[in-house]
RNA sequence: GGGCCCGUGGUCUAGACUGGUUAUGACGCCACCCUGACAAGGUGGAGGUCCGGGGUUCGAAUCCCCGCGGGCCCA
């Protein structure tokens, strides 16, 4: 028996043990199988999943679940993204440890790491994610980091990595590289400072606005917009820099914005990250001015030395004396600053420091047609992707100045900048620590290799995921089987970054696409609309909801989250879906004592009633529905049209009309209804089982095991969509039987009246409808508790009076166009004629603007009320049906 | 500044690709009903300039143009 109530926090862990025991979803290669593989997205192991990782996970989870169904072979591994920031931080401010100490740092890396891999694996299970955990995966693994630096040397091989110079953020106070999570833009007062540049060979001058004008040594150009009438003359002159002496061109471009200033700006190395773009854009010499302290260097002239806010002065005080700088105006600006938690707030440099560069920029057009090839879902996040491959400025950075990350695995001449890269069965190797595989540089033989510092962008490890997955250049037949791998989730905030880099990247390794299909999700957003954050106070997190409302409830959440769109959270939706599993419960509470010894077996085939076939017949419509959108990986419509049926076809349309046969003497009926139950039940929990696994394990065990042998519901079949259990006419009369149990119901509430009231007397009338009318009349007393209901062929004698009459707009509007407006009036006008027409010759005909119009009974809509004073009557009309309340 | 997306009762949301005249559902609100699974339930009700303006059409929430507001990513 199942309890009284549903309890989620005694189920869903009971369950979670079960399927982790009884390995459930432990994964079998079975090349007898089509292969479904999931390149899932390794969250960041910050600890503690937040429901954007509810969200996208119990997504992927639906896929699988409902992939093992379809009868695919899954594969479904979950990682963990290690290498980051956050966990550096953690080591050096809450324990304590220097990065000057790369050993000992290391160590607490990968031991914090670890407790936050088994917290978080925790709560992936808590939520019901059915990975395999055997599968499991993290960038910090030896084998991980030497696949991944594998591919470095085979990118290395095929001639697209490269080391340049190129800017980072600096703190020059804390004199370190920063990554852009750990700057920041602070609202300040400053200074636009405007002054008169000189153009050679003219007396003629260009007046420009900056905010820096310590950077003028620094400049290497100056911009215009194209369409700017004041400059258009100017532009391909050269400009004579005050000071400095030195020529730098005048250049149009597109991204000035020539309301701001005076509409020209100067382009020093590097000014700002426009700066960056520009001087990459137009291959512009790097004149760098400031150090890695913040003083002025030898480019400065006489400036060398001072730090860059007396430079300012110094040079704002020299350009006033040469009559140059002719304004200066107060200006709110925002400037960067080193704002990570608690750090310095100095303003940030960016600094040229030596990088190690993948070539992206010549090969986007090919990763444009490869992502052509995988189908996205839904279809227009392909544009975001186009539209950032096609507009990139500059290669792909993948060094960064950090210590717990994927180690780079080359040496570098000293003396002649020859790459020595490490062999192939060495990795994964740690050139800080490891020494190089020769001991002489093979290009002008000197014995001077520095191993390299830097280590690997985090997108470098990540984006091999379905390289690694599917066991690529190391297991075949895996491989083989499950590559390209079926399916990439992953949300819309990261295309450009992890979308984007392993399609590249697994195209010039392998020559393929990665994937089959992409599935796109949204941002999960606070309850209040707004993007969930800290600052904002609206963060809820999954520990709140579950304890409360159970896995199952906020899975169901997540499944009704629109594709491809943000998703607010709403404690309102996880209380119905609460509240839904609940009504799911009790509706098994009902039947279970009626099917529970029911040898449904025996009693299928039995020829059933009209209202079963109704019923049956919009559940395969369902199925239909569910099986289409799972198919495009679309959850939001199938769960709500589920969650609609169960509550409102099944259980307060259908149960209601079947309990007086259930509780009733004709055995037959009885037996009818209960192979109907049975049927419905069962194909429900199955719909329901991707959605909410832990409640529907716990009916089907405690319902239908015995008859069915499975261990595990979650080791069944979907349901199949059967097209001969569509039945129109049955759909028809089950839809009649609501309307008319809804007007009885709505006529016992208007008087008082409980459902179950017993109503002495009742009448119906009825023409085209009496035959159905007369199929439905032991259901319809039944269901309505009526001592005395008449079904009678015909018209009642009362006054009748048609309350609105207009034509079907959907067939008249293609057939007669512009003379619909004349249509609608006549048939106002002529209501009655009209009406009686109809009902002698099943059409009526007239001329509008001379044509002749012919109007048959599917192109009018009539609502008719019927009137009966004096009498000791009460009437409902439903459809040609009048309703007599005696 | 650029690309993409979104704007529907107080709040959230379906419908938009494929136009059809009473716009879906939920939460909340009001009234009634403790009916043999469920009062954490049932039945009914009130509540909407479909962001604004213009256009196409017999007909626009839906298609087109302009504007306003918001989100994400990038610069």
């Amino acid at each position: 028996m199942l309890s009284k109530t549903y309890d989620p926090n005694e189920i869903e862990p009971k369950w979670q043990k079960f399927w982790l025991e009884e390995e459930i979803y432990k994964y079998k290669l079975d090349e007898k199988k089509p292969a479904y593989s999931i390149d899932t997205p390794p969250p960041f192991t910050s600890g503690t999943l937040h429901l954007g990782h509810v969200l996208s996970h119990t997504w992927i989870d639906i896929v699988a679940r409902y992939k093992r169904m379809r009868g695919y072979n899954v594969l479904f591994p979950q990682g963990f993204d290690n290498h980051g920031l956050p966990t550096e931080l953690k080591v050096e401010k809450e324990f304590g440890i220097s990065k000057d100490q790369p050993e000992e740092f290391l160590k607490k890396c990968i031991e914090w790491t670890w407790q936050a891999i088994e917290a978080m694996r925790t709560q992936f299970i808590r939520i019901g994610y059915s990975a395999d955990w055997e599968l499991e995966y993290h960038t910090m693994d030896d084998d991980y980091k030497a696949l991944v630096q594998k591919s470095l040397l085979e990118f290395y091989k095929k001639g697209l990595l490269y080391q340049d110079k190129h800017p980072v953020y600096w703190c020059p106070r804390c004199k370190t590289s920063l990554a852009k999570a750990e700057v920041g833009y602070v609202e300040e007062d400053g200074y636009l400072y405007y002054i008169k540049l000189p153009i050679v060979g003219e007396e003629d001058y260009i007046p420009i606005a900056t905010t820096r004008p310590e950077l003028m040594p620094a400049c290497v150009a100056i911009f215009v917009h194209p369409e700017d009438e004041r400059y258009k003359n100017k532009v391909g002159k050269k400009v004579k820099l005050p000071i400095f002496e030195r020529e730098v061109p005048i250049i149009a471009d597109e991204d000035v914005d020539p309301e701001f200033g005076t509409g020209a700006v100067y382009n020093c190395t590097y000014g700002d990250e426009q700066d960056v773009v520009w001087q990459k854009r137009y291959n512009l010499p790097v004149i760098i001015t400031i150090n890695e302290d913040g003083t002025m260097n030898e480019n400065a002239g006489k400036y060398k030395g001072l730090t860059a806010e007396q430079a300012k002065e110094a040079i704002v005080k020299d350009l006033e004396k040469m009559g140059l700088l002719y304004k200066k105006k107060q200006v709110h600006h925002r400037v960067l600053r080193h704002t990570e938690r608690s750090s310095c707030r100095a303003p940030i440099e960016l600094l040229p420091k030596k990088q190690w560069f993948i070539k992206v920029k010549e090969l986007t057009d090919e990763i444009v047609k490869v992502s052509e090839q995988i189908r996205w879902y839904p279809p227009d996040m392909f544009l975001r992707l186009k539209d950032w491959a096609e507009s990139m400025d500059w290669d792909w950075v993948i060094s960064r100045q950090r210590v717990f990350g994927t180690p780079i695995p080359f040496w570098v001449c000293k003396d002649c900048g020859e790459i020595i890269p490490a062999r192939e069965e060495d990795l994964p190797v740690d050139p800080r620590f490891n020494g190089p595989p020769i001991n002489k540089c093979p290009k002008c033989g000197s014995t001077n290799l520095e191993g390299v510092k830097d280590v690997l962008d985090c997108w470098v490890d990540s984006s091999i995921s379905p390289l690694v997955v599917s066991k690529w250049q190391k297991d075949e037949k895996w491989f083989s089987h499950n590559f390209p791998t079926s399916l990439r989730p992953q949300g819309t905030d990261i295309i450009r970054t992890w979308g984007f880099y392993t399609i590249f990247r697994t195209y010039i390794l392998t020559g393929e696409k990665p994937w089959d299909d992409i599935l796109i999700n949204g941002m999960v957003a606070g309850p209040d609309g707004r993007k969930m954050s800290k600052s904002y106070g609206n963060v809820v997190s999954p520990e709140e909801v579950i304890p409360k409302y159970g896995a199952d409830a906020l899975r169901l959440w997540t499944a009704l989250a629109p594709p491809g769109e943000d998703h607010p959270f709403k404690w309102e939706t996880v209380d119905y879906n609460y509240r839904f599993l609940q009504k799911l419960w009790n509706i098994f509470r009902f039947a279970e004592r009626h099917i529970e010894d029911f040898e449904y077996n025996k009693y299928k085939d039995i020829e059933l009633e009209p209202l079963d076939k109704w019923i049956l017949s919009r559940l395969h419509r369902l199925i239909n529905f569910a099986t289409e959108e799972l198919e495009k990986y679309r959850f939001n419509l199938f769960t709500r049209e589920l969650m609609n049926f169960v509550w409102h076809e099944l259980a307060d349309d259908y149960i209601e009309m079947i309990k007086h046969r259930l509780y009733g003497d004709d055995e037959e009926s009885k037996l009818k209804a209960k192979v109907a139950l049975h049927e419905l039940l069962y194909n429900i929990i199955l719909l329901l089982a991707p959605l909410a696994p832990h409640i529907t394990e716990e009916l089907y065990q405690e319902m239908f095991k015995d008859k069915v042998g499975a261990k595990s519901l979650h080791l069944l079949e979907w349901p199949a969509y059967e097209e001969d259990r569509i039945d129109e006419e049955a759909e028809t009369l089950g839809k009649l039987a609501s309307e008319i149990i809804g007007a009885m119901r709505k006529y016992k509430n208007s008087h008082g009246l409980a459902l179950n009231a017993k109503l002495k007397h009742v009448a119906i009338y009825a023409l085209d409808s009496y035959d159905m009318l007369k199929a439905l009349e032991t259901d319809i007393a039944g269901t309505m508790n009526i001592e005395k209901l008449e079904i009678i062929r015909g018209e009642p004698d009362l006054e009748e009076r048609i309350i609105e009459i207009k034509p079907n707009f959907k067939s008249v509007g293609p057939k007669y166009g512009r003379l619909v407006p004349k249509i609608t009036a006549y048939l106002k006008e002529n209501a009655r004629k009209v009406a009686k027409a109809l009902k002698e010759n099943g059409k009526v005909e007239f001329e509008a603007e001379e044509q002749k119009i012919e109007l048959g009974k599917e192109d009018i809509v009539i609502r008719k009320a019927v009137f009966s004073e004096g009498e000791e009557v009460e009437t409902v009309v439903v459809g040609d049906a009048v309703i007599l309340f005696f």
